[in-house]
Formats: structure tokens, sequence, C-alpha cells
DNA sequence: GATGAATGAGCGTTCATTCAT
DNA sequence: GATGAATGAACGCTCATTCAT
């Protein structure tokens, strides 16, 4: 039917700028510092209607994470696609995930604030989803990683390992650029961290 | 005053035994999560009493935070100076990080548990003294790493960005051990890090 | 808009009924000696709504000390003001207030309870509106006073002390009635202190 | 027994202590914001010892206010007694409270602050006994004024309202000068006082 | 469907009083 | 007797959620 065709458009427009400027609030106060009526007010929406989109704050706050890490996972995938070779898709890889971190800079403090709490009780819920995410991004490295092995790019290290390694690295650079304030974007880090994964610290 | 030695003696006891067991709850439940009236319960103190220690909910968790964060680096610079040579001091940092984290590893999950919040309002308080921590402790491999610059065994890269990058991959070991319960005993990716750090993943 | 003004209405009457009932159990208690839920119990609301209509228990006390005294004042002024001559002002004054006085009989006990405390701490906030209005009433009495002195009707006092004097009999008058239970109503006093501020005490 | 004799000495000498530190911290902070804690330090005494004095915060709040009124009305009978005649008593009367008004400035306030509350809960104890006292001081003025009427000094009016008349006048000034601060002493004001009194404010 | 007033459970904190030392 | 640490009841206030309009 056109007309409910047009109200799950509409539907899907207003939960979308719930959960955009809701992103903004919780990403500035926290979940628990973060009312209802604050993002109702936000969004412009009444209280009640909040909840004609999301089962409670919980649900909206929880949402909310798990869309943008989505977003976050799906456009760094497709950036690895389409590079050719290797070394081209691990660039990528640092390049995607860099350049979401600069874009979405609030959202990604929130996992900073403190590193900490709100996946606590709130977050039970989708604990096990991030957890799960992380470790599928750690497997799709792995791959990446499992193949330049079999080409002799690499040397022969557990590929999950490195996979982990060459996460953190690339968490590395981004935690410290969202800390301190820095006038270089932080894309500016990538041949680094590509440097230091490839060719470690020492002297041939 | 010999009475009042004792006194005081007690009173630190008493205040560890209540930081310990707030330790314990705080890395199950999360900061908002808990109430005073279960911290006192389980330390055994009423709750008034838990105000003789501590100013209030926020200062003893981030006391508890605080104290254990110091003894953290205190061990593993405590560690590092022991340790003879570049690559010894290199070794000693991440095998004593690892133990830490090990030994400590609720503790830690507090960093963990959605890797987020709680630096939020409550922890504007020691928000800083962690990010000066971590900094402080960045230096303190970068000092390191630039007497391994010096001596001829690292490369010329940034010393800082070095410290970040080694920092960071003692964190992805850390992290995956606490997300995924292995049995194997974190301390045995100290090798891995080490020899990713120093040689990178790429074949010579 | 209609609805508005409804509403409007609606809030205005309720605010008003939390504070009728808030005024005679504050009275009969004491501010400390109150808990919102005693007030939310006798007004039939919820303690939460209390603080849709005030700030919190200080601002529900204040507004109501404030606002019963503004209308003392307004309805003794009213009534001297239809009064012709000077005489028949000062009688009016004297009727007006006891008239207040024993139609408010629990407000008024507010501030015979001990006569103490209250203004303190929690009264910061309107004890200076407090003084002001009396000192304000003050005035205007004197003013009254001082059109007597010019009509040749009062001996040559100073008019402040005046005001004040006459001030403080209708005072002593209420405070007996309110501290005694008396079957005659205050307002039979009005004559003998009408009586004693004109003529004093001696025989001419 | 001689030590038993000196031990009683030394019981009233710290209780009177405690009595002068409470009157003080009472009178500047009101009942409720008063911790016992607080008169403990104030007077040098363990918070133990004070129930060694007195039953309860609330005894020895009213034991302070109590003794602190004997005092005040046996003052003012002591040098009522020792004028001579009726014009002198009233004289005598009016100084006598103005002087320990004067002396007694902060105690006073405790019955200004916002002239309220405390007498609520707190004071049913002592609130039956100030009543008492305020009665029988009236009696005790009233018996001066009645001998005035019989020797023909005073006018025939009901002598229970002049003494509520007189009482009140001398309250007026005390009020006035203790709610503004003011160079000239409040003694001064006897004079206008004791004219108003017996004259009235209406030219003869 | 949309609204936002109403609800009330739940928590941090205070402090008079007790009692072991 | 003197001490002051320990106790825990009690209260103000918040805010997610509901539901009458």
């Amino acid at each position: 039917m056109v007309r409910s065709e047009r109200k799950e458009r509409e539907f899907n427009t207003r939960r979308a700028e719930i959960l955009e400027q809701a992103e903004k609030i919780f990403a500035a106060k926290g979940f628990h510092d973060v009312t209802m009526a604050e993002i109702a007010s936000a969004s412009g929406f009444s209280i009640g209607s909040l909840y004609q989109f999301f089962k409670g704050k919980e649900h909206l706050y929880t949402t909310m994470i798990s869309e943008k890490i989505d977003l976050m996972y799906d456009k760094i995938n497709q950036e690895v696609q389409s590079a050719k070779d290797i070394t081209g898709k691990i660039a990528s890889l640092i390049d995607a995930h860099l350049h979401f971190v600069e874009n979405n800079a609030d959202f990604c403090r929130i996992f900073l604030r403190g590193e900490n709490e709100a996946l606590s009780k709130i977050m039970t819920s989708i604990r096990q989803k991030l957890i799960n995410d992380y470790y599928q991004h750690l497997s799709f490295i792995e791959k990446i990683l499992k193949s330049g092995l079999k080409s002799g790019l690499l040397r022969s290290l557990p590929p999950r390992e490195m996979a982990g390694a060459l996460s953190h690295l690339i968490r590395a650079a981004s935690v410290d650029w969202l800390l301190v304030p820095s006038k270089e974007p932080l894309s500016s880090k990538r041949a680094f961290i590509l440097d230091i994964f490839l060719h470690g610290a020492k002297k041939a």
C-alpha cells in the first residue's frame, strides 16, 4: 500500500532524527546523565512519542550504539573490498577506520569516556553484540592477513593475534587523537601505523 | 602515641577492606548500578561508616580507581627499573602489565564495561589524573625507546608514536583476554607482543 | 488558546490546593517536621507532582508564606483605603489586621511557634522580603499617622515609632488570642487597642 | 562530703560552659542546623560527654532556652521590686527588659529568626512553660497596673489588656532594634515607650 | 496517533544516639 | 568517667514509564 509505504518512510525519518540527537547528547553526557525529556526536547518530539520508536531509554541507547557500530564496520568493509592487493587492503582498513573516528569523534568518545561502565547492566543487551561484532571484524582482518601469509607477504605469526595487534594499533592512534586536541587530521597517522605493523620497531 | 598508631593502622585496614569490596562490586556492576547499602553490606560496615572513610559514593569510587591505577604504574615501573638492557626493559614492561591485568581482571574490566561513560560527570574529578597518568606512562615508555634509538637498536620512528603503539599492543592482548575466557594465561602473549613490536608483520 | 487557558486554570487550582494543605501542615508541625510525602498525601498528589509546582520543599514553604503575607497586607491596605478620616483609617487598620488573624489562625501560628528558627537558613530566601514587607507596612502606617500629626489629631511623637507602637499593640492582642483559646472573637479587641493607642493608660 | 561538693561545682561549671556555647551556636543557626558534634567541639567536650549533662539535643536546647528566660524574668522582677512608686516600677520594667535584650541580642534573635517554627515538635516540652512564664509575667505586670488603677494613676481600662499592650510596646521596640542595626542603644527607647503607654497618641 | 502530567520506587546522605574501650 | 566510632532510620529529590485526554 502506498499510504503505508509513506508512513514507514516517515517513521524511519523520525526514528533517525531521534537517534541522531540522542547520539549527540549521550556522547556529551553519558547514559545516566541524560533524561528522556532531554532527548525528547532536542529531537522535537514529545516524551510519549519516544516510546513509540523505542521500548525505553536503554533500548534507545543500545540501538543508537548498535546501528552506528554497524555503519562503521560496513564502511570499513566496503573500503577494504574495493582495494586490490593485500597491502592496499590493509592500508584501506586503517584509512577507513581512522576516517570514521575523525568524522564521528563525539560518538567514539562514548567509548572513551573513562573507557568504562555502561556496558554494565544497561548494556548487557548489546554487550555480546559488540563483542561479536568486534570478533567478526577481527576475523575479517584475519582473513586478509591469512591471504597475506599465503602470498608470502607476511611473517608466519598467528594470524588472529596479528589481527588483534593491527586493530589496536589503529585504536592507539584513535584514542590519542580523541584525547588530545590535535590540528593534524587523524588520518595522517596511516603511514606510521602501516609502517610499524609491517616492519616493527627493530632495525633490520 | 602508640594508641593513635594502632587506631590509624585499624583505620587504614578498614578503609582497605571497603576499597577491596567496592572494587569487586563496581567491577561487577558499574558505578550507577551499585548502591552504598550494597557496599556497606559487602564490606561488613554500616552505611554511615562508609562516610567516615569517604566523602561520598563518588569519592569512594574515584579513590578506588585512583589508588589501583597508581599501584599498577608503580609495579610496572619497578619491574622495568630492575631490567638491565633495552630489550629486557621492553620485555619487563609488557610482562608487568600483562601480569597486573591477569591478577586484577575484575578491576580492569571496569575500563572495559562498555568502555565508556563513567569518566563523564562522575569522573570529572579523576579524568585528568587518569589521562595525565597515561601520558606520564607513555613518556616513561618513550624514554626507554629513545635510549633504544640512541643505542641503534630501534628504527628511526617517532618515539612517542612507537610508545603508543607498544602500549596498545599490550592493550590489545589484555582486552582480548578479558573479553573471552581463555585457559592460557595472559602472560603467554608476551613473546608475540615483543615480536610483532620489534619485527613487525612483514617478512624481512 | 482556550485549551492552554483551561490548563493554566487547572494548574493554578492544583497549586492552590497544595499550598492550602501545606499551610495547614506546616502550621501544625513546623518546616522541619513536615515531609514532602505528608504534603503529597494530604493534598492528594504524588510526591513527584509536588515538584512540578515547586522546586523543592523550601520553595513550597517560602512560597506559601510569601503569598499569604502578600494577601494579608493587600487586604489591610484595601480596607484602610476605603476609610474616610484618620481615625477611621486607624480603626480599619486594626480591624483588618485582627480579622485576618482571626480567619487565618493556623497560618499566623507559624510565626508564633516558638517565634523562631525557620528564617534561619531555610528562609534566607524570603527573610529579607518579610522584613521589607514589614517595613513597608510600617511606612504605610507612618504615612497615616503623619497626616494625623498634620491635622492636629495626634501628639507630636516620632511617627515611625508610633507606627511601631500601633503595630505591636495589634500584635499583642493577636498573639494573646492565638496562644489562649478564647470564646470572644479577636476583633472584639479593636476598641481597646484604638483606645489605648490614642489615649494611653494614664488618666487625663 | 567535700569531695562531692567540688564534683558538683565542677559539674555545674561544665554544664554552664556547654549551655553558653550552645546558646551562641543555636542563636546563630537555629535548632535543626546545629549538630551535637558542633556543640561538643565548641564547648571542648566530647560528644559522649554532652549526654552526661543533657538527655539529648532537644533537652539541651530547651534547657538553654528555659534557663535564659528564667534569668530574664528574674532580672526584670528584681529591678521592678527595687523601684518605689508605680511610675517608677513601670519605668524599671521597661528598662530592665530593654537592657536584657540589648545584652543578649543573639539569644533574643532566636525568637525572631522568622519568629517561627521551633516551638513545633521540638519545643512541645517547653512550649507550655514559655507560655506560662509569659502569662505569669503578664500577671506580674497586671498587679502593678492594678495598684496603679487603685491609686488613681491609670485610666479604668482592663488591666490584663493594658499589661499585654505594655508588654508588646516593649517588644515592638526590641524587635525593631534587633532587626535593624542601630547605633543608638535600645534603652534610649524607654522614654518613648513610657510616654505612649501612659499618654497615648492623641493630643489631650 | 500524540501528548506531557502524574506516578512512586529508589538512592545518597545526614546525624542523634549508643556503647565498647 | 570519658571518648568518638559505629549505627541505621529517615528524608528530599529524580526520572523512566504510563495513560487519560
